[in-house]
DNA sequence: CCCTTTTTCGTCACGCTGACGATAAGCGCC
DNA sequence: GGCGCTTATCGTCAGCGTGACGAAAAAGGG
């Protein structure tokens, strides 16, 4: 590392959040009406500077707060990655340390105070403000790469879901048709993957199905595949 | 997210390096030894400060050339994560963008202008500046894994390899012992993993060993597995 | 009760892997 | 040149996980 004075002036950093949520077999992220310049009126993702005395994870658990008016621990938040072109905000230098949030479908949003409003919307999103749809690209690719070998899905997932949920969330992001015998099958035999609650919900037609909670494993052995399509 | 002006005052930016190689049956890290205050004769990882109209991939690329020498686009670099603690430097708030560069073995390394010495340190390292031995971690823990579903082992390989040094590369990273047999199946059975070159090259002792390229795929499908102890 | 739907269990062929034997192709030495 | 040693490369075989798909179980509705 070098060393003061910085040839790089100084920059402020931000963080920005990824937010995704699976809703009506939709993959859907939290997004904001700018409220002011730049780029007003248009879509970006939530996020904010991080505080003086604030760790980067420590700004983006705030920032998922208050977008979501979440106060329990749910669901799963992650460093993407960080990103700095120079010109990427008008206004100066602005590095981004972007996060990445994967949530069981909630309420509505709230919109925060430098924002018109806030809601979730379908994938593909359309133009979005500074480097944003990179960012949120990103994202999606990593959430679908993590499907893969992580038990990440469940984060999808209210604390108490049916096998078949979870296949939906699969077949959601990954945007493919898995068949429900393997993925059943697969899914119950991968240890620490997913526990059996003990109770029953019955849905609107057939069989009513066992509901599980989320195990205590954190990598998958082996990796859920995706289909070849 | 939100706008100027920043609760956060502002904050140096810095592209700091975690250069791996493989030499000698030894995974290797480049430190250098720090010729200032703070942390002056301690070893850290290479880096400095992102300049004003650089973006960070490209600070990353020119700390590296400055503490490599290194001018051909070979081996691998890529954006590992960011750290950004409030009292992680004392001279002020810093944060770091760290990258993770894997490299065949090169030269001796050259010791930038900021520190005393460079040099390529076996694993593990005794205590680092900063919190460099965490980034370290990190950059060593993705390296492992990378190892398993990319190809990206032939980054420590010189452009032409033999399959035993590219299973020793697996065997130094992994530390842990692959059957010749089985290994030198997976890989030239791989598709686009690696492509023979057409020529041998005689060791001291044994058969000739054919020699390979670097194939064009990115992801190992299915991926090499890393024995389970 | 029969039909439909959904969940859950079984079956089977195939591909990949781990374990390991066997062969090929060099070298040094006598 | 033949022999022994070492390493590279090829073969064989059992076991496991997976994809494809049949079949039974468990509800509700006419």
């Amino acid at each position: 590392m070098a060393d003061f004075p910085s040839p790089m002036g100084t920059a402020s950093v931000t963080a920005d959040l990824v937010v995704l949520t699976v809703q009506d077999n939709e993959l859907r992220v939290l997004l904001v009406r700018r409220g002011i310049e730049p780029h007003r009126g248009a879509w970006a993702l939530p996020g904010g500077f991080v505080l003086a005395d604030e760790d980067l994870d420590a700004a983006a658990v705030r920032e998922l707060r208050e977008e979501t008016g979440l106060t329990a621990p749910v669901g799963h938040l992650e460093q993407l990655a960080s990103y700095g072109a120079p010109g990427r905000d008008p206004r100066g230098r602005v590095v981004t340390v972007a996060y990445l949030a994967l949530l069981p479908h909630l309420p509505a949003p709230v919109a925060g105070s430098d924002a018109e409003g806030a809601a979730w919307v379908a994938l593909p999103v359309g133009e979005l403000a500074f480097d944003h749809a990179r960012i949120l690209a990103d994202g999606v690719e990593r959430a679908r790469a993590k499907l893969e070998y992580s038990p990440l899905a469940t984060a999808f997932c209210p604390p108490e879901f049916t096998i078949t949920e979870l296949r939906e969330v699969y077949e959601t992001v990954w945007d493919a048709r898995l068949d429900p015998r393997n993925f059943h099958r697969k899914v119950t035999s991968t240890p620490g993957f997913v526990e059996p609650v003990g109770r029953s919900v019955a849905a609107d037609r057939g069989r009513p199905a066992q509901l599980f909670r989320r195990g205590p494993t954190h990598l998958l052995h082996p990796p859920m595949l995706r289909p070849t399509p």
